[in-house]
DNA sequence: AGTTCTGTTC
């Protein structure tokens, strides 16, 4: 068939026209089934109510976010919409549905529900549709709402109705709304077919119940390739690769012929990039664009950017998932250079970033330098009504916390209408961050008031706080807390409570938590090591140390940290050495400028010198000014004037900030007497302006009634007034 | 003649 069958079809009758709409199957050009339209009516025949749902349909098919361009679309079908209207055809409810099924593929919600609203009568397949809809554009609490809706006014919700609101559970995370559509299809008697099935196996796979999900699919008489795809996401979701490959291969033996969605589950599990790479090709799939899009996604989550990058430049369309996985990708490891030239790459394909593509390049706003970059994207954001999306403001706050900038994660906070928990954590863990914890607190009375419960990472941010600011009082209402509310205890918030503890002055309670927790976790072990560190109880930080290791854990950098600064505190020369090597050579971690300041401090204070000296020449890293603070220490201890006032030389060019060193080196002079020199350097101190860094101490002034007696009753109310001197 | 299940970027 051709343009031509069209144009010489003057006297063939409405019928005709019927055919040729009905045998379009929207691989031709899409513009057709409007041309079909138009001759129709220029060959004066009446278009009834089947033209228009073969229209409709035919329109329907054609339609992909490649060929058309959504704004274009639109318009034709509001041209079709007032053509069916002005004919009388709008009494058809059948043709309605139709219609308004094509608005939610087409992602106009409003639309779609403007003309449900205008319906002159509705029947179950309206009602499923309308619902389905808005759970496919994401709105799956609109979804919800309907269906309770559709119920009072008397439809009885049908297979459909179940198999279209289950992805909404699904993709939400609703489990109990989900386990409750579940039992509404069991008590009205609908029959579970493979579809039903499917839907709600994959609802389960995606809230984390795999073991219903597994029981869902193994009841099926008979699967088809849907379930099979169900059955490989649900296990590559719930990371378990293994058994996705089974299942794959499983289906293979069955005799399905994998599809693209196959392989795309295959990829979301984290198969090894380059065998299903291989197979994509074998089943000549190079030119399905999602398929591609997902491979490059597995090769960026591998690390593997390159590679994305070469599969990029063959992806038969540009699309921005792609160049999303691209971008993140770079801003994980920080490098906002290309992270910026790929976005200019965007803007030169007309591709609009969305909020998932901001919120990761937000994401790679690290280092100082880039703060401006980062404030122009939210700019873009501003611009491009991204920063409605809650995620995006989350990015934002978390992005000005980063930089101290705690009057713009305020205002952020403070034009947001609805407060989840992530934003109050963001907030609360923020200000902890920045150093303003006092700040965090307040936030966080602020939380209990809105009647928003914290959760462990609340609780954790909040304890971190008091470690900065020695709150051990508030500290422990929060330990409170988490006793009678059953927070979850292991993990994050153990880690946060020892720390709190040891950092306010509470070796033994920390020690009781320590000993509470059945399994600790790396960062457990590490924070109690660190407290045994501090507390100058050298031999638990060492038997910590192989503890760990004894529950088949490995110790990481912060452990080796842990246990330097141990031996530097007991001068442990031998041990510091040997703990050195064993964490370059057998545990491959290569030493942080703290690191190696331990060891320059160990070095020195054994008096050897020259060692240490050699040690700081040879270092893989730029020593920074904590380096050559630390032996600048040792020379105090061992009144080596000499090379002292030689490091203090240095230090002054080096980092003006750090008062550090006018400390030490009057402490040096005045050892061995040299009283001049002591005035002369506390003269300099005064004229760099002070210190630098002077200290701060502040009392924690909270009536501990006042706690209590809301714990018992509404939870946790605090008392920040603190007194700063 | 209208509705429904599986997949990609955080």
């Amino acid at each position: 068939m051709n343009a031509c069958t069209v144009w010489s079809s003057k006297t063939r009758g409405i019928s005709f026209f019927h055919s040729l709409l009905s045998s379009y199957n929207g691989s031709q050009n899409a513009k057709w089934p409007l041309a079909i339209f138009r001759q129709l009516l220029n060959a004066n025949e009446n278009p009834d109510d089947l033209t228009f749902a073969l229209l409709i349909k035919a329109f329907a098919s054609s339609f992909s976010s490649d060929a058309y361009s959504s704004a274009v679309t639109e318009l034709q079908v509001s041209q079709v919409q007032t053509q069916l209207v002005r004919r009388g055809i709008n009494q058809f409810v059948y043709v309605n549905t139709a219609l308004l099924d094509f608005y939610m593929k087409l992602g106009l919600t409003t639309n779609a529900r403007q003309l449900f609203e205008d319906m002159p009568c509705r029947d179950v397949v309206s009602w499923n549709a309308l619902i389905c809809g808005y759970s496919r554009n994401d709105y799956g609490n609109v979804a919800l709402g309907l269906f309770v809706q559709m119920l009072r006014e008397g439809f009885r919700p049908d297979h459909a109705t179940i198999v279209g609101l289950a992805p909404a559970c699904g993709r939400f995370e609703l489990i109990l709304q989900g386990r409750s559509l579940h039992g509404f299809g069991i008590k009205a008697g609908l029959g579970f077919d493979g579809q039903l099935k499917n839907a709600l196996s994959s609802m389960y796979a995606k809230c984390e119940n795999l073991e219903a999900s597994e029981l869902l699919f193994e009841e099926m008489s008979e699967r088809n390739l849907v379930s099979w795809n169900s059955m490989i996401g649900a296990y590559g979701q719930n990371g378990f690769l293994e058994k996705a490959t089974i299942c794959f291969k499983e289906m293979l033996n069955g005799g399905l012929r994998p599809s693209p969605v196959t392989m795309m589950s295959l990829l979301s599990a984290n198969a090894a990039p380059e065998s299903i790479h291989c197979y994509i090709i074998k089943c000549g799939m190079t030119n399905h664009a999602s398929v591609v899009t997902s491979l490059v996604c597995l090769y960026t989550r591998q690390g593997l950017t390159h590679m994305a990058e070469l599969l990029y430049k063959h992806l038969p369309t540009n699309n921005l998932i792609s160049l999303t996985a691209i971008m993140s990708s770079y801003a994980e490891k920080g490098d906002m250079k290309s992270v910026v030239e790929y976005f200019i790459q965007t803007q030169q394909l007309d591709l609009k970033l969305d909020a998932v593509a901001l919120l990761s390049v937000l994401h790679g706003i690290i280092n100082p330098a880039h703060f401006a970059v980062g404030r122009a994207f939210h700019a873009y954001g501003l611009k491009n009504g991204l920063t409605t999306d809650g995620l995006v403001t989350n990015g934002l706050i978390s992005l000005y916390s980063k930089f101290d900038e705690i009057e713009a994660v305020s205002c952020l906070f403070l034009e947001m209408s609805y407060k989840p928990l992530i934003t109050w954590n963001s907030v609360i863990s923020g200000c902890v961050h920045a150093g303003k914890s006092s700040e965090a607190l307040d936030f966080f009375c602020q939380m209990k008031k809105s009647g928003q419960k914290p959760d462990a990472i609340t609780i954790s941010s909040l304890l971190c706080g008091c470690s900065q600011l020695g709150y051990l009082r508030t500290g422990q209402t929060l330990h409170n807390y988490v006793i009678r509310n059953n927070v979850e205890m292991e993990d994050f918030t153990g880690t946060a409570l020892i720390d709190m503890y040891t950092k306010c002055g509470r070796l033994d309670y920390a020690e009781k938590v320590f000993d509470s927790i059945i399994d600790p976790c790396l960062a457990t072990w590490n924070s109690i090591i660190s407290g045994y560190t501090s507390y100058g109880v050298e031999h638990k930080a060492f038997s910590g140390y192989n503890e760990l290791q004894n529950q088949g854990l490995q110790p990481d950098k912060i452990t080796f940290l842990g246990v330097l600064s141990a031996c530097t505190h007991g001068g442990l020369l031998c041990e510091g050495t040997e703990y050195f090597r064993i964490m370059m050579e057998e545990y491959g971690l290569m030493p942080d400028l703290q690191h190696y300041a331990c060891m320059v401090g160990l070095l020195g204070r054994a008096g050897l010198f020259h060692e240490a000296v050699e040690f700081i020449n040879n270092m893989k890293i730029q020593p920074d000014s904590a380096v050559w603070i630390s032996l600048l220490s040792a020379c105090s201890i061992h009144q080596e004037i000499k090379l002292g006032e030689c490091l203090a030389n240095k230090l002054f060019f080096m980092d003006q900030r750090n008062g550090g060193f006018y400390v030490l080196m009057s402490n040096l002079y005045a050892i061995v007497g040299r009283w001049d020199d002591v005035a002369r350097v506390r003269d300099m101190m005064r004229d760099s302006g002070g210190d630098g860094c002077s200290g701060v101490s502040c009392i924690e002034v909270t009536s501990i009634e006042d706690l209590n007696n809301n714990l018992g009753t509404n939870g946790v109310y605090l008392n920040t007034d603190t007194m700063h001197y």
